[in-house]
Formats: C-alpha cells, structure tokens, sequence
DNA sequence: CTACGACCTCAAGCGCACTTGAGGTAAAGC
DNA sequence: GCTTTACCTCAAGTGCGCTTGAGGTCGTAG
C-alpha cells in the first residue's frame, strides 16, 4: 500500500507509461532513485515520475541516457526545484533541438533534389556530409544525433 | 586496377566516406551490389556510390536499414534512371521528415517550459505522448522515430 | 491454509549497425 | 625472392537500451 506521496514501481511505471523493467533498468544506471519498504519493495517519491518523464523525453529527441543523467544529476532531490531550474536544465537541450531541427530541415528541402541529381558524393553534396551527423566511432549502432 | 567505371571497395569506401567493412555489410544486407573479378575481388558500379550516399542519408534521418532496402529495391539497375524516379522514392521520407520536423519543434518550443511545469505526466503533458514516438515493443533500443 | 499477485534478484538474451580478428590469397614493387 | 598492399571469408565482439527468464519472498483475499 502506497500513501498519495509514494508510488510503488507498479505504479509509476503505470503512470510514467513504461515497464516495470525499465524502471529498474533506470534505477541500476542511478537515473531514478528508490527506497525500500521493510518487504524490500521499492518505494518512489512522487518527484520521479518527473525524471522518468524527462528520460522518455529525452529519448524521443535521441539524447544517450549517459547524457540524460548528467543533467539529472544537477537537479537536487533534497529541496524544491525552481521552475527556473528546470529550465535552465533543458537550456543545451533546445540548443541540440535548434540544431537537429536545422539538419532537417535541411534535409526535406534537399532531398528530393540531391537523390535525382546524383550529386550525393563525399566531396560535393550539400546534404552528405558525414562528419556533420554521424560522428560516432567504433563498433556499435550509429547514432543520428548532430553534435556540436 | 579500375576503369574509370568501376569501383573496387577500397575506391567506393574513401569515395562514400564509410569503412570497407560497412560496404561489405550493406552488400551481405542486399543493399548494394557488385560482381567479382577473376581474383575474387569486389567491383562496384559506379552508381553504387550514389546508393551508399543515400543509405547514409536515411541513417542520418534514423531510417533503419530494412527500410532503406524497400526504397532501393524498386530502383532498377538494368537501365536508366530519371531523376524523377529518385524524387518519388524519396517521398515517403519527406513525410516522415515533416512529422519529424514538427515533433522537434514542438518539443523544444514546450521543453523548458514543460520541464519547469511538472506537468510532464502520462496524462496530461503536451509533450509527454509515449505512443507518438516511441511505439518499438520488445528489446532492443528504442527508436525515436515518429511513425505514421 | 492455500492461492494469487505484486514484488524481489541476477544472469542472459535481443535487435541494430556495424567493427574486429584470425587466417588466407593474389598481384605489384623492390 | 621477399615484402607490402589490397583484397578475401567467416565468426565473434561491441554498445545501447532495454526485456525475458528462472527462481524466490511477502502479504492480503478467499
């Protein structure tokens, strides 16, 4: 049993609309943070639903969790948030969105054209350019984001 | 040695901006195409060179790759191709794109502010619509994509 | 008293998009 | 002849973001 300022993991992954599962997942990478009831249950404060909601968020636009606990890390849990602390937060986020948002637009505007007229090669298209979006190295998935 | 018509891996590689290893992979997945010499050594098109830039493209844009082949396959190989015919292939994502474009923009629009509200929550939040974006089930990494 | 559901842990698996490594061939340059 | 370079094959590894499975505990409902 829960009080209204406590979730169990049932329930806020009810509420934040993803698995149990990746809850703990969230909770082993030290996104989110629990407690434990004297059955060993975890036990959530409220607040959290917030990050999670973050986390899925920032998923959305493709920022690496590594990246999402970093600025996770900079919000207290000890005392109330500001608004203006959340903000400032998500501020090198939008930075990444105006850019990404810039890329694709890009994109759609040069895409049509660039496939029919054959131009696409490392030296002279105006879209391919490698080093401008996937600039991941080693083994792994290639990630879109466009860094700065 | 090549003619100035055909491309061994080494040459479509640096020419592509992608490992010798990515082109045997893509052409293990169908994506690209080459015949062989008699020393067993790979000899591409050069019009392969215009696929790869354009497999590279769609990563950019988060287009998995069994998507990337649907579009390439009902591109043929056995005769010309109008620059038209490359446009309507790209079509489908330039809708994607659209949806894309307007979802980015929505977020960094609302982010801050949605962060500093706390609204963000299954139910209510502008934002915070998993279904939109973020429809993969099973493992593996979730893609971003926004699916039609 | 037993069944059930919700929770627990830990290890292993999965899908994608590649890379890396081991072991080998074939032609070209010194 | 020897070395270098470019290529070959096939199997296994990698990183991310989770899920799945096996095996177990706890507390309430019937």
């Amino acid at each position: 049993m829960t009080t209204p300022n406590d979730l169990s993991v049932g329930e806020l992954a009810e509420r934040a609309g993803v698995a149990v599962s990746t809850l703990h997942f969230y909770e082993a990478e030290g996104l989110i943070r629990s407690w434990r009831t004297a059955a060993n249950h975890r036990r959530y404060d409220r607040r959290e639903l917030r990050r999670v909601a973050i986390i899925r968020v920032a998923q959305t636009v493709g920022i690496p969790l590594s990246e999402v606990r970093e600025v996770l890390d900079r919000i207290p849990r000890d005392r109330a948030v500001s608004a203006q602390a959340w903000s400032d937060a998500a501020r090198p986020w939008q930075a990444l969105l105006d850019q990404r948002i810039a890329l694709l637009t890009r994109l759609r505007d040069q895409l049509g054209q660039c496939m029919g007229c054959g131009c696409l090669s490392v030296d002279n298209c105006p879209l391919y350019n490698p080093g401008d979006a996937l600039g991941a190295d080693g083994p792994g998935p290639r990630r879109w984001i466009a860094r700065a």
